[in-house]
DNA sequence: CCTCATAACTGAAACGATTCATTTGCTGGA
DNA sequence: TCCAGCAAATGAATCGTTTCAGTTATGAGG
């Protein structure tokens, strides 16, 4: 049952093979009546493109790899989402990798495209360390990093600004009315967390009689928010803050827990919450969260674009793409539409 | 810049392509001298092996395709990881599309596998419609499916077994001395839900003295958990559950936001609570989730494995694999390590 | 009826790796 | 010295597509 060929087809229409590769790739420039009879042929026989000769003949694939931290982070689904839906639109494919912040595994996928010569490599990448990617530029593929800016100024990226998403979440908490506010995240270390702190300490700096307390986590997640949240219960409301700006959603979550349930402190009478992210169940939380949103899915289709656009022109300089990020605010802030 | 090919390798080494070749694919047939001599070469000149021309002459890829329903459900992306691991192992890749249940991206993913020649096809299908599934099969690439069981038994599968899974819970909910169960989820034209309920209700036939309440959702959501919740504060504490099983975690979420954060039930003391996939936030929530785990990956690692071992053989006869799935015990029914 | 422009079609060459029937180069035994 | 036997290396043929220079057919204008 081996597969049908291109010489197949042109045997079974009773025409020649460019032919058949004519009907196949320039429809214009055949008339009707052979296009009708190649496309029967195709058909019967169940005719599919070997996209492996055509690609050896053409040199280029159609295929752009994508390399993300993080497979189950919506931010990165997102992203691949906008990338796939503007590659469908240029007749490109997405294929995916999760290298899963492995750097065996990102290995792996870049050996991969490398073999495959995609057109492209669009990656978050593990490390700082981009060697491997400048050469993989500088031997002709292409390569977008995605939510991290080039180190250098060698590779086109495409990136969040987290000082202004900092800054953002913290002069929405003024404009509600809040004065005393704690920055709840960490570790610093984190390039996003020490961005998103170094925003809001600008707004604090420029609102003369707001404060700003740091409280640093160990880590990004819904227990070190609730411990926090349990300590936050043993402040007098004179010293307790009047709004937290937690450094991702999941720590916002854990404060929620921690100070409505726990504890019976009231969001947002008692304390205002913002997060950060967006991710899909800051609006289903108890009390729907604020939140920032990073314009993923752009993130992703603008990577694409800048990716093509260097393929079709090599020597096309680097360029930096840094979006803002949006505010979304919910009941944790707003006190607004609280469900139940 | 164009890349380097095995004949400039060959010319550099001063050896004939056949000896480069047989350096790539049959290195202990070559004698050290000449390996090291063309391993320079290759260094040298950064040469990367074309895999189209690779595969061309070959007939065949290294590589398999997958097609999830939803990319950021955690379920299959640990399905994505555990075949992603197996095929390493074998020196396949996986290159993964996102369905996200639509099928004219289901339908460009097949397309796209299809004319890559891939080696086999993972899939969990939109429909039930398997008639170009088996299409391709019929042309010789092996297709399994993935968390579906084969309408008719002509494609291999690999799924599990949500009837178990739901004896799983309910037997787990008696033994923790709950008489009176409720089964909160919907709708039930979902396979998953009413095969988990079906479990449910055998157990509860075989137990007397227990009673099961189902109570419908329109969806499986938080919200939707959070509304039962909230309607069961009003009942008094002889007509309302003593256990609750949840069709999915997201439910059993809402259920616990709407029974402890809006109303003043304590879980497990008054209400016991389980919920059904593990996800990740089960065990960070207030009251640690039990819920009923399926083996994902494994899932994964064997539909790979079926396969290849399907790709070697085309003819072997379709398999169908099904897993139980398994009790994860949290605080939510046995009230130990509460936190905090 | 001839010429010539144009449309339609043809088919060989090329892409780069693998394969395998041959050739080359050696070594040891007679 | 010759040759059998074996290891090492060779290089042409092949995979299926696209491209493009060249051929054939068509038809308008004279």
């Amino acid at each position: 049952m081996s597969v049908a060929s291109i010489r197949d087809v042109a045997a079974a229409a009773g025409v020649s093979v460019g032919t058949v590769s004519n009907v196949l790739n320039r429809p214009q420039s055949v008339p009707e009546k052979t296009f009708a009879r190649v496309q029967d042929a195709i058909r019967e026989l169940g005719y599919v493109r070997n996209d492996a000769a055509r690609q050896l003949r053409a040199g280029r694939s159609t295929t752009v790899g994508l390399i993300v931290l993080d497979a189950r982070n919506p931010f990165f689904t997102d992203v691949a989402r906008g990338s796939e839906d503007e590659a469908s639109s240029h007749g490109v494919s997405v294929i995916l990798g999760n290298s899963d912040e492995s750097a065996t595994r990102e290995a792996r996928y870049l050996d991969l495209f490398e073999e495959q010569r995609v057109r492209g490599v669009l990656i978050s990448p593990l490390g700082e360390d981009e060697e491997r990617l400048q050469r993989l530029r500088a031997n002709g593929t292409p390569v977008v990093l995605v939510d991290r800016s080039s180190v250098d100024t060698k590779l086109s990226s495409v990136a969040v600004d987290d000082v202004a998403g900092g800054r953002i979440a913290v002069e929405h908490l003024i404009e509600v009315g809040r004065r005393r506010i704690a920055f709840v995240g960490g570790p610093v270390t984190i390039r996003q967390v020490s961005d998103r702190l170094h925003g809001a300490r600008e707004v604090v700096a420029e609102n003369p009689g707001v404060d700003l307390e740091v409280i640093e986590t160990t880590a990004l997640t819904v227990l070190e928010g609730r411990r926090v949240g349990h300590g936050l219960l043993e402040k007098s409301p004179a010293e307790r803050p009047d709004a937290i700006f937690a450094a991702n959603d999941l720590v916002a979550f854990g404060l929620l827990q921690g100070l409505m349930m726990i504890g019976s402190l009231k969001v947002p009478q008692d304390i205002a919450l913002i997060g950060y992210d967006d991710i899909d169940f800051a609006s289903a939380a108890v009390v729907p969260l604020s939140s920032v949103r990073q314009p993923s899915q752009e993130i992703g289709s603008s990577a694409l674009r800048i990716l093509l656009e260097e393929a079709d022109d090599a020597d096309l300089p680097p360029r930096r793409i840094v979006f803002t990020p949006e505010l979304i605010a919910r009941a944790s802030t707003t006190g607004a539409d609280h469900p139940a």
